[in-house]
DNA sequence: AAATTTGTAACATATTTTATTACAGTATGA
DNA sequence: TCATACTGTAATAAAATATGTTACAAATTT
């Protein structure tokens, strides 16, 4: 769940935000995002672990935000899902006996680096709460 | 070849810069990305569509780079191989029937469009010139 | 006690990425 | 002119990753 796994949670907190007074099923949370349940759970569970949201087992259980709106920025939630941006890496380990393969990686780092000092500029800007009131 | 698209391309195109009088090999330059010749000289056939490098066929032949490296800029690599940065969307089609499934696709796009824009201005200015003469 | 929900593991399927094989076509140069 | 060494590209295979499903124990409400 690498590309999704942004735009899920930010679902989810959304409609956690839109019924703040409720415990949402992870099924109705599904329904809206048209996922599987128990991918809703999963991404609850890293929510939880950041202690975002706070579940409540059992009948009529289900979970609901645990801080305030106003205070969860998107480069937070873009942190507990994302970790980094970039354009990525090759993927096997270049050659190193070669000057520019064996510094390669270490270049496109920097310059990703940069790319999320600037993303993470934006979203720190942007709240739950601001995302959440454009529906 | 998502996440690998953009570093292997800017790898292929140091090379290319290092070695402005030569044609280089797809399996020379493999041999410094580690990676299958094949791949490479698919990446060269988008570089080639682009116009950025001609190649040539038959014995002693290869690549090389057929513009200036000081007014190609990382940004014009980051469109022929990326298209867009983001934090991606939930794969199915959200409900359309919630308010806030109906819109989140819409938001999460406003919301990257700003994202490529911070990008792409970082991409701009650099180009392959600065990026290579730093190995 | 019955019903409903979370939490989580185990497994299955689908999708995407990467690698390989194969070979026709092209240029070089001995 | 013929062997060699490349590109270009298609077809296929393998590997990796993402997504989906099933199952069920544990928790909580009514």
């Amino acid at each position: 769940m690498i590309s999704g796994k942004f735009a899920i949670t930010i679902h989810i907190l959304t409609l956690l935000h839109k019924f703040p007074n409720d415990f949402l099923s992870s099924e109705f949370i599904a329904g809206s995002i048209n996922l599987n349940p128990v991918l809703v759970r999963k991404e609850i569970a890293n929510l939880k672990a950041h202690h975002i949201v706070e579940s409540k087992e059992g009948k009529n259980g289900g979970t609901k935000l645990a801080v305030n709106a106003a205070e969860l920025t998107l480069k937070q939630i873009f942190e507990m899902t994302f970790e980094s941006i970039g354009l990525g890496f090759a993927k096997n380990q270049p050659n190193p006996d070669c000057p520019v393969g064996k510094n390669i990686n270490q270049h496109l780092e920097a310059l990703y680096s940069e790319m999320n000092q600037k993303v993470s500029a934006q979203l720190e800007g942007i709240s739950l709460e601001d995302f959440s009131n454009q529906f």
